[in-house]
DNA sequence: GCCCAGGTGGGTA
DNA sequence: TACCCACATGGG
């Protein structure tokens, strides 16, 4: 655990985790490492030195994680956000009220509920319940969820049914990620993995 | 070559 | 409100 809610979300720095919800968009993980990786050779890693980069920079720098023109206007935002209400410091919002946070999260382009929550949880240390693809997809076809809850009521369906504790959100979400992704290993297989029949490859109907 | 990945914002009906 | 669609790289 490199610092305070710690955890599973594979960062260094609080800011990290921010930079990773965003590059995570719609893109596997290995790819934002890249990203990242190159940040971090050139000193970047950091709010005030990321915002001193030209636009087009950033962008280059983030081509690994693909959508990149997307993502250094969502990651400028980001910085532009952090500057003006946080003085450039992620560990800064955690003066503010999960309440009053999290809507105010949802106001900076780019960040959506999932980014926003993540975020939240694994930069912030708020028991928020962080409700990706993998989370979607096992509860859908475990027939535990209605196939098109949206984000906020699959959400609430699970927070509703787990005591409010970071730690807990934060090592449940892990393990329905390692799930999905051992499961990913041995999708030839479908019939011997751990969920017994149930595929979780995206596209891929109920049983 | 094709499908897919830890979403989000913008456009249209 | 409820769907489409663009965004784009790298792995299988």
């Amino acid at each position: 655990m490199a610092f305070g809610p710690a955890g599973w979300w594979p960062a260094q720095t609080p800011f990290e985790v921010c930079l990773g919800a965003i590059l995570v968009q719609n893109t596997a993980w290995p790819n934002v490492e890249r990203a990242l990786a190159g940040l971090r050779a050139r000193g970047l890693l950091e709010p005030a030195a990321l915002a001193s980069l030209p636009q087009a920079e950033l962008a280059e720098l983030l081509r690994p994680a693909g959508t990149f023109n997307v993502k250094a206007r969502r990651v400028r935002a980001w910085l532009e956000f952090l500057h003006q209400d946080f003085g450039g410091r992620v560990e800064n919002l955690a003066g503010v009220p999960l309440g009053e946070l999290r809507p105010r999260l949802l106001q900076v382009h780019g960040l959506g509920p999932e980014s926003a929550d993540a975020i939240l949880l694994y930069a912030v240390g708020h028991p928020v319940f962080v409700v990706d693809a993998y989370t979607t997809r096992i509860f859908a076809r475990l027939g535990l969820a209605r196939r098109q809850a949206g984000y906020d009521e699959l959400q609430a369906f699970i927070t509703s049914r787990l005591p409010e504790d970071a730690g807990l959100f934060n090592d449940y979400h892990a393990q329905l990620v390692r799930l999905a992704k051992e499961h990913c290993r041995v999708r030839p297989r479908c019939a011997t993995c751990p969920l017994e029949g149930v595929c979780l490859r995206r596209g891929v109907p109920m049983r």
